[in-house]
DNA sequence: CCACGAACTTTACATTGTCAAGTTGCCGGA
DNA sequence: TCCGGCAACTTGACAATGTAAAGTTCGTGG
């Protein structure tokens, strides 16, 4: 690849100790935490160009082997770090709707500002998130909470009816308006011939919904 | 990287002759051209991993320094395909568009249905055309190439309104929904928990319009 | 106390993108 | 005609990456 003069700090101390509780077998025994962590700080500072199994590894103060005894390689690496995602995901969603009215359509718009400012906040977790290569499908814990995820969203598109799919039609309809909305924002910032208003509010663009 | 077992042939006798027309210089001159098609074929069948510099050169029968002189780096070579990439897109586009009747939402539907095709068709282009990683944007090619796609959406919309924000409201609208459907769409290929009805037409999530 | 195994390191290798230097073949002017 | 230059292309090298194999270290259970 090419020679991105490592942004990656070439080291770091080990944690002090192992945090008491749990299995401390060998060192610290917290290293696959450690490395996902390293993985999405590297993500932030990098962008996806920036993550790279040794950097993790590095960062976390292992060589560079040490992440194949716990993560199946790196696809294994990063579908543990896209799991960790969706649980922030779904907590930046549940966190907007609690500041929202009660009625049906402000918690819906409530949850959709959350899945917005995820994607603005974690501009290169959330590309990775939603890429389809590389990661393992398979992995029960990226099932598990991005379902997770998508139950938020879901729940938010129960009280409405989407001609004859029912419900289901409007979370098909709502997923696709906010992802949409938000790839179509992050593509917009290098400034660029800007076709999009930044100011444009998503609420004007979600149609009226009929409640059930 | 992994050891992907070149699917590439390892090889290709040279195009007979110079094209007659243009300015055939050393071998044959069509380099750039070929390099771009090689992409495309090696994106069909590898995915975005699939798609390899050395791969595209080794392909056109090449060596594996030969497309610096015809691309800036692997960014330039990802930015040509790319470009090359919208113009089957804004042919798709106004191909299923000049099918449907005359009426406004129909012609509409119908470039959002070109829109889903060719993600459907084109699976890991489509991909590589709404990355943010490794394209130069301010490639001149690919802004007029990209432009020229949004715009056939954007006619297909002129004629309704959204809200306060006119015509550009609803581009936004529908882009979003139409992009936000086709990520949704491809996603749910692997056999996952399948909460997508492949059987859901775009048009019955797209909401009533309102004439200008 | 000590053997076993888990956690980690070291070493090695193939692949990738990029660069520098060399080679080849065509064209235009003398 | 010839030859100098130059564009196109090749060869060889290098650093970075993911992965696998083999070795080392450390804790724990018997």
């Amino acid at each position: 690849m090419s020679p991105p003069k490592d942004p990656a700090a070439p080291a770091r101390a080990r944690p002090k100790t192992p945090p008491a509780g749990g299995k401390p077998s060998h060192h610290h025994g917290t290293l696959r935490e450690a490395l996902i962590g390293a993985g999405i700080e590297l993500l932030d500072e990098g962008g996806l160009g920036g993550l790279t199994l040794r950097r993790c590894a590095a960062r976390a103060g292992v060589s560079h082997a040490a992440p194949a005894h716990h993560f199946a390689g790196l696809s294994g690496l990063l579908t543990a770090i896209v799991a960790r995602g969706y649980k922030i995901f779904t907590r930046t969603m549940i966190a907007e709707r609690s500041q929202a009215a009660a009625d049906p359509r402000a918690q819906l718009v409530a949850i959709c500002n959350g899945y917005l400012r995820f994607s603005e906040e974690n501009g290169a977790l959330f590309t990775l998130m939603f890429s389809t290569q590389n990661l393992d499908f398979d992995n029960p814990e990226l099932a598990t909470s991005s379902a997770a995820a998508y139950q938020v969203l879901a729940d938010g598109c129960a009280p409405f009816r989407q001609g004859a799919a029912g419900s289901t039609g409007t979370e098909i309809m709502v997923w696709s308006l906010v992802h949409g909305f938000a790839t179509l924002s992050r593509r917009n910032r290098p400034g660029q011939a800007n076709r999009m208003n930044p100011e444009l509010k998503f609420e004007s663009i979600l149609p009226d919904l009929e409640l059930i």
